[in-house]
Parts: structure tokens; C-alpha cells; sequence
DNA sequence: CGATTTCTTGACTTCGGTCAAACCTGGTGG
DNA sequence: CCACCAGGTTTGACCGAAGTCAAGAAATCG
């Protein structure tokens, strides 16, 4: 996959998630201060973005691609925190190191900001800290929408949750919106799903077939789904089918 | 239980959460403005205090006593993805319902602001959109510490984690910290300590008795829990047992 | 003291995990 | 052009941890 959007904008303005990113209230003045701590890192897919407990010199938003958090036990178990998809936020301003593990899930561009800098910018620019306020807070329902998840549903459910979730936001970026039927490509590998869900591949595997066979999704090769009927697979995600207005 | 705690204080600065609620950052004068729009309301144990999906009138910090955030699916699995301790926060600034039941697990005193005065104040007022932002992103850090607990540790590691959890904050409560053994009441039924973990209550006392068989812990009734050893509960929480300085 | 809630324990079932083998699919080099 | 390989994926056979259903025991409360 080549990257379409070039390394170094000339400025922000440009920039794809302008309106959703950490810098979205922010006026004129605002984005000239942000642009000259501002600098571009590329990663490619598998690649580690951060190591947990390492030292965090910068904070930043994912441009395009899409990065996750995971966590790792002695004995190898890991299990995703959470997804970071185009205009979300990585990093945490006053903390010296970084909690979790930055992977690459697919190639990967980021806005980075030297921390120091971009911490005292905040400190006197109430714009950028609303706005991290509001995307923490974001974060956490989706956090809490995701403990249900996984302590409460089944795999099928599990599965078919992420595939609505995926399914969601893609409707969300495309302009025909509500056009049924969704067709998208799966970002995340049947391990990374695992990990997502706290399943094993193999589950992940048998629960697509299952979902396939059932009608409930079409699969064309291992990545590309349809989704021929949204509320049938909201059914079976175990959401309700009618009030699902999040986000 | 009776309550400790005088329902009307004269000021905030006699209030024992003063030093870590929202407020925690608030000057004099900042304090003053909000004395004028808080009013002290108390729940008993197993009340409802917010609906999810209501309309919420007020957001404010539990005085004392725990409540839980909790989510229900029609078929009434339920799965808990809060416990707020004397501190928290509660409500969404900006938000007009709520998503989650909230419910008093012990008697609750909480402090609350009517909501549209409390967003003004929190406009024009850093400290305290400062504050909420600090706390706003230690609770995902504590959500996503339980999306591996939920996705990934086994039934045993779970009930660990959970005693662990509130032996720490017992331990950080009392003066003598570091002393071993640590004792304390739970504060949860069976049945909430499933519903946070994502397990039945009957696989919660098995493990209970399989952890006392075992001399991990010791109890003395159904709910006064003695630890006789942190390092060796916290290995059976799978956690690492040396850097686990997490708040 | 009953009565009710909360908790424990047992017997059995089941869902998802483990281990193992085979299957694609796209890339590499002969 | 084809053989081969590697990573990702699918599928099968079997197992075990946790769930379900049910009966009692223990604590709590009027």
C-alpha cells in the first residue's frame, strides 16, 4: 500500500482530520504555534510505535492508518485496550512513560508534537485542552462499551460487535450514509480480532465461518466483507437494534 | 450504617475529599462559586441513583461510600464498568443523559452541582477543567487495566485482581502503609464482584473458597477478608509482583 | 425466632481453548 | 512459468474451565 498523503504539509489547514484531531477548535494563531512543534513519523505495518514503559518524548494523532494499545502478560497473553483510528489521540500529557504497547496494525502516519512544547502550548490554550477532554471522555464510553464485551458476550457476539463497530464507522466516513449494503475491508488480522475480543484465532476463525454461513456477513477472500442486512448483525451482536445512535 | 458525615458542611474545606475531587485544584474564590450551586443528596445502599438514559439535571463527586456504573443487555446480562470510590466523579459535562445505571453498592453521600452552573464554572475556571481532564484519563487507564482482566486472566486471576484492587486502596487510605497483614471489609456482594468481573456468583464463592483453602486470604465471616501476604495475592492476580506501583 | 437474603457446594453441561493438520494466496527465485 | 515457501487462515478432535441448575447452609433482619 503507498501513502497518499504526502510527508510534510505545508500547513494544517490541509490536513485530513483537521476537524476531528486534538487541534479541531483551534483558531488561526492556535495551529501557527502547533505547526512548529509539529513533525511527521511514518511506521510500517507490524511495526512497534512505542514500547510500554518507555520514555514518551512526544504525543501526537494518528493521521491514517490504524494503531492499536495492547497489553502484554509475563506468560504472553495479550489483550488490545483499545483502536486507534485516523484523528485519534496517542500519549498522555504529564506522564513521563508510556503505559501500553503502540502497534502498527497497518502502515501507519502521525502528527507528533515534542511533549514538552505541546504541554506548556496546552496549558495556556483552554481550546486544546477542552478538546482533550471531550476525546478522553470519548474514549472512556468506548472503554466501557468494550468491558461489556468482553465480560459479558459470547464470541458470536463478540464478533459480530467488532464487525458492527468496524461496519459503523465506516458508514460513517463514506457519504452514503444508511446505504446498505456495507462493504468494507477488514484493518486487523483474525489474531488481532483475537486479541480485541479476548478469544483465540481459532474461535475468531470458526465464528466468521459461522456468521458466513449463517448470511449474517459475505465473505469475498479472508478481508473483504458485506454486510447485506446492518440491523441482522446488530441483532446478533446482542445491541439494540433500533436506539444505536453512538457516535 | 449510620452516617459519619454532617449533610450540610459550612465549606468545602472541611470536606475530606477536598484534596482529590474535582475541585482538588480550586483557589479560595473558585470555591466560593461553587459552594453556591452544590447540594448534598444520600443513597441508600442498593438504590438506583441515576437511570441510564435520563435526563441528568446535576454531575457531582462521591462524598463517601462506593457506587458502581453498570450496563445492561435486554436479556439482563449485566456487566459492571465503574466502581466510584470518595473522589469521583460523576456525569459527563456536556452530556445531556446518561449512559449508564449508577447504582449505590454501600449508603452514599454524594455531592452534586446542578449541571448547566457547573459547565459555565468549568468554562472559565482551568483548575477545574484541568482537574476532570487528570481524573477523566485515570479512569480509562483503570478501564483498560480491566479490559485485560475481563479479556484475558482466568477466574482465579480475576478474583485476585479484584482483592487486590481494594487492598491497595485500603492500604493507601490507612496511615500505616506497607503493613502486612492487610485486613478489610468487602464492600461488594458476591453477586457485584461477578458482575464486575464478568462472572457468575457461584464461580466467585468457588474461587473465594479455593483462595482460602489455599492460604491466600482468610476470611472471617462472608466478607472480612485478611491477606496475610500482598506479594503472593499479587501473583495470583498474574500481575508482575515487583513494579506494581500503579496509584 | 421465623423469614429472607446471601452464600456455598455438588452434579452435570457447554462454550471456547488447545493441539494438530491441512489449506489458501501471494511472493520469490530457479 | 512453475515449484516452493511463509504467513495467515480454516477445520477437526478433544479437553477443561466456567456456566447452569438445584439443594442446603449461614448470615441478617424484622
Amino acid at each position: 500500500m503507498t501513502l497518499q498523503i504526502p510527508l510534510e504539509h505545508s500547513n494544517c489547514s490541509d490536513c485530513p482530520i483537521r476537524h476531528r484531531a486534538v487541534c479541531a477548535h483551534c483558531d488561526g494563531d492556535e495551529l501557527a504555534e502547533l505547526e512548529e512543534i509539529k513533525y511527521y513519523r511514518t511506521f510500517e505495518a507490524g511495526q512497534t510505535i512505542i514500547w510500554s514503559g518507555d520514555q514518551m518524548n512526544f504525543v501526537g494523532s494518528v493521521v491514517s492508518g490504524i494503531a492499536s494499545l495492547t497489553q502484554t502478560m509475563e506468560d504472553g497473553r495479550t489483550q488490545m485496550v483499545g483502536l486507534l483510528l485516523p484523528s485519534d489521540f496517542v500519549g498522555r500529557p504529564g506522564r513521563e512513560s508510556a503505559a501500553y504497547d503502540v502497534l502498527a496494525t497497518t502502515d501507519v502516519v502521525m502528527c507528533c508534537f515534542r511533549k514538552k512544547p505541546f504541554e506548556e502550548l496546552m496549558a495556556r490554550t483552554p481550546h486544546i485542552a477542552h478538546r482533550l477532554l471531550q476525546m478522553t471522555l470519548d474514549e472512556l464510553d468506548a472503554a466501557r462499551e468494550w468491558m461489556l464485551v468482553l465480560g459479558r458476550k459470547t464470541a458470536r457476539e463478540k464478533i459480530a460487535s467488532l464487525l458492527s463497530i468496524i461496519a459503523r464507522r465506516d458508514a460513517s466516513i463514506s457519504k452514503d450514509r444508511r446505504a446498505e449494503p456495507i462493504v468494507f475491508d477488514l484493518p486487523l488480522t483474525r489474531e488481532a480480532m483475537a486479541d480485541y475480543l479476548g478469544l483465540t484465532l481459532e474461535t475468531v476463525s470458526r465464528q466468521m465461518s459461522a456468521l458466513k454461513k449463517d448470511g449474517v456477513i459475505l465473505l469475498e477472500g479472508k478481508r473483504h466483507v458485506t454486510i447485506p442486512d446492518m440491523g441482522r448483525l446488530m441483532e446478533e451482536a446482542g445491541d439494540d437494534t433500533d436506539g444505536g445512535f453512538l457516535v
